[in-house]
DNA sequence: CGCGACATTGAGGTATCTCAAACGGAGTGG
DNA sequence: CCACTCCGTTTGAGATACCTCAATGTCGCG
């Protein structure tokens, strides 16, 4: 069996599971009707001002959305994981530019296609589920960077990402960079804000991609 | 056309084309429904975690959403003016808390009211669009806190207001303090940048609360 | 005129950044 | 199986942007 066939497998048997994602039919059609892609790591998926015409989920691995400044500094949106919907736009262009993370498969399909099989309110309804989604993270994210210190950020994401999956050990998709360019950091400072919190055994990391919550309690005090 | 499109149709044209005030039937008919209401300056309109079934709408004045961390760090979410809308949540409850930047008149009215009136679809096109355009200036606004310093910032600022009243001079509904909130910042700092500025001849300031843009490409450039 | 709130300015401290070097782990070749 | 390389991460030392605390200035209003 192919890798993206495994990941194939993986990913559906992931959706029948859980929360949090959309669980409506025209979730479901999405299945039937997109186009599986393969992305190597760094791979753009689409362009900052490019059109919005398509709809995308994640199959396997992980997606970033990120815009860059004249001068090269880069900030990133929000981090996609399986299942997850993203590149929904309400103009008519995408604001942020997406790229894998790691290698990953997404499923593409066309807005309009959607529409059409689903149904105008099931489509709505997705929309609506997922421009929210994306509008109260983006506002949690707002307070992070505006009023958080770099070992609260760090608190913060690490919580954030172990909420997702309630499992022991949490796998980091991203590299410190993207992790830095999230919380508006600078690589230097995520690495000395994540021994410090290995120092006061919060965390404890079993390679620089994984780690475990050692104790939750001051890890989500220290996250505010 | 169907309903669903009409609304993708009026979000994209208001993002489009001009600005961000409601200009569709619903919005004719919140004038004749709502119920007037003043909030004296600081005065709170709605706290957060409240129960989000109320719509909101500047008529004069102008309104802060904020958050507070468990210490007292404050971040501002965004400044209302005449006309805006506030307050529309996507989940049952207000995420941030809405405060009267001055003294101000507030148009209020029930959602569900609204919805009745003004039938479901003209109802959902301006939900639609007050959410999208909710979440593009959070993210322009994230993009700020994340990777700008504080000139770009405070200069950043200025051009915003600026944009929305193209006359010759602007004035600021908010004071240094809520400058500083929404652009993490102190008002010290905020202080120094406007003063550096005006030392550059960017902008001009007639008195703490108004200001003129000297060279709006310097500005502009400033602001990255 | 004088009070009070707000804004500016100053001096010194600190969290974070920058630059640079050392470390580590995964993959490769011997 | 070990040495080697490469890339990402960690650590260190010094610089700096921004913060903090404190004093001074300014505007609006009774």
């Amino acid at each position: 069996m192919s890798a993206v066939q495994t990941q194939i497998q993986t990913a559906r048997a992931s959706y029948a599971g859980l929360m949090a994602r959309p669980q409506t039919e025209a979730a479901d059609l999405m299945w039937q009707m997109g186009v599986r892609m393969a992305f190597a790591k760094d791979e753009e998926i689409y362009g900052q001002d490019e059109d919005a015409d398509l709809i995308y989920r994640v199959i396997s691995g992980a997606v970033r959305t990120s815009r860059l400044l004249s001068d090269g500094r880069r900030q990133i949106g929000d981090f996609y994981d399986a299942d997850d919907l993203f590149g929904i736009e309400a103009g008519p262009t995408h604001r942020y530019a997406a790229e894998a993370v790691g290698d990953c498969v997404i499923l593409v399909l066309k807005a309009s296609a959607l529409r059409a099989a689903a149904g105008e309110e099931a489509f709505q309804n997705l929309l609506w589920a997922a421009t929210n989604r994306e509008l109260e993270r983006t506002q949690e994210h707002l307070l992070l960077l505006g009023r958080k210190t770099a070992c609260e950020r760090v608190a913060s994401f690490l919580m954030g990402l172990a909420d997702r999956r309630p499992a022991g050990t949490v796998n980091l998709p991203m590299g410190r960079q993207d992790m830095a360019d999230y919380l508006g950091l600078t690589i230097e400072t995520v690495s000395r804000m994540l021994t410090q919190l290995q120092g006061a055994l919060v965390v404890e990391f079993t390679g620089a991609r994984e780690f475990r919550i050692a104790n939750r309690c001051a890890l989500a005090r220290m996250a505010t």
